[in-house]
DNA sequence: TCAAAAGTGTTCTACCTACACCCATGG
DNA sequence: CCATGGGTGTAGGTAGAACACTTTTGA
């Protein structure tokens, strides 16, 4: 026996909701979409599954191929499946949001096709379900970021506390008291101090931290409490 | 244009990771394959999606087909892909994990491919990657059971507070003490008391419980806290 | 009258919140 | 020398955890 007989196949892709944060806003990288029908409107980076591969590695591919980036930080978070989403013939989507950072990203060749960064507040019109996929992948991530802490990957290597809070603002939407931010954050104990400091945001400077590697992973799992109420948001 | 040409269309299935709880133990309800190869061998139950068919309305129709069962409380929560998880045909699955009161669930009449409930510490073996799928969907009940007041669901319309507490050790495995959970219970606002007292478990007699639907709509997302320390169980 | 389970009460602690205040420094 | 943002300190309140005790009633 080589296959199930009768049985209907349907066509998989994979799409890619890229966040990125560039100081101030939350941002989404969205492509032109290079394919008839809708062709040049604005889109999510996806591409179909491969025989030899898993969704992850669809995934994965993906963002390299647009992106260049390795790495990176995804989350398989829903299944797109209604028969009609795609006029042009069934498709289902495995929907992975992405933690990129977004200066580690190196603007593409400004082709017709270029990827361009969105802020939430302003999105272009997009093809298909593309807008409710970025709506239920943005209340994914502030679900998960309320637990787990995995806004640093929108970070660099090295940050400051200040700007982590504004990324945390950014993706709530809200303003956080930066004594008690900062001191339950550093009580994680998830970041190593630096000597450096950032001084471009203020006279005095900001000390840079990186991530304690170790002690992220192991205690990816455990639930913080960096956001106050993190329930009003979903 | 009717359809993308040069693509490779997957087989794609649902499948029902489908608990119960019989007052006691936690259970899951498994089938006896009804297909080659592995033929007579436990599998969860499952099918495939049909052409008019979301992946949400394939997993209710199976639900429906092989139990009888309608309104079940279900959550997708995660796509299994990787290309050789089906030795006969590439084959991706959309997992689902179902929640029933083992009370509702009539005994289908008992033929050679009939349904049968296991308890979590002595499954069978089973098909495929379907132990796996059990074992992240088992995590995933603890995950969001911690959060969200999902396990009534496990219980008939009416319940104990006693009853529900062992629903609740029953699937973090622990003993919580029984004061405190109370006390956390009904100040949750989620429970209307009824004038009945169940007898069966003691001589006082325990108060019946309904829920309060709305207010459990309404309040469905925000975070609870039942379980304490609940990130040691993940 | 006693055993067994249901249910209420109390204290301690830890953490969260909301503030006020000092620090460093570039202009 | 002062405005600006960075960082620390402190007091009050709340909620969770750990514990003791009373209530009910069938046998």
């Amino acid at each position: 026996m080589h296959e199930y007989s009768g049985q209907h196949r349907i066509l998989v892709a994979v799409d890619c909701i890229i966040f990125g944060f560039d100081g101030a806003n939350v941002k989404l990288l969205l492509v032109k979409r290079d394919l008839a029908p809708e062709l040049g409107k604005w889109s999510l980076m996806g591409g179909f599954i491969a025989p030899s591969e898993s969704p992850e590695d669809a995934a994965t591919r993906v963002l390299e191929e647009r992106t260049g980036l390795k790495n990176v930080y995804m989350d398989q978070f829903m299944v797109f499946g209604k028969p009609d989403r795609d006029p042009v013939e069934r498709t289902l989507s495995v929907a992975y949001f992405a933690l990129i950072d977004i200066h580690q990203y190196e603007e593409q060749l400004t082709g017709e096709f270029s990827p361009e960064w969105f802020p939430l507040d302003n999105m272009p019109e997009m093809i298909f379900d593309h807008a409710d996929m970025v709506k239920i992948a943005l209340k994914e991530l502030r679900y998960k970021a309320a637990l787990h802490p995995i806004l640093f990957q929108l970070l660099p290597g090295k940050f400051t506390v200040p700007q982590l809070q504004s990324l945390y603002e950014g993706v709530y939407q809200t303003e956080f008291d930066d004594r008690n931010f900062s001191r339950k954050l550093l009580s994680t104990g998830l970041l190593v101090k630096l000597d450096e400091k950032d001084k471009q945001s203020s006279k005095k400077g900001a000390f840079y931290y990186k991530l304690d590697q170790s002690h992220y992973r192991e205690n990816f799992e455990k639930f913080l409490n960096l956001v106050p109420n993190p329930d009003k948001f979903f």
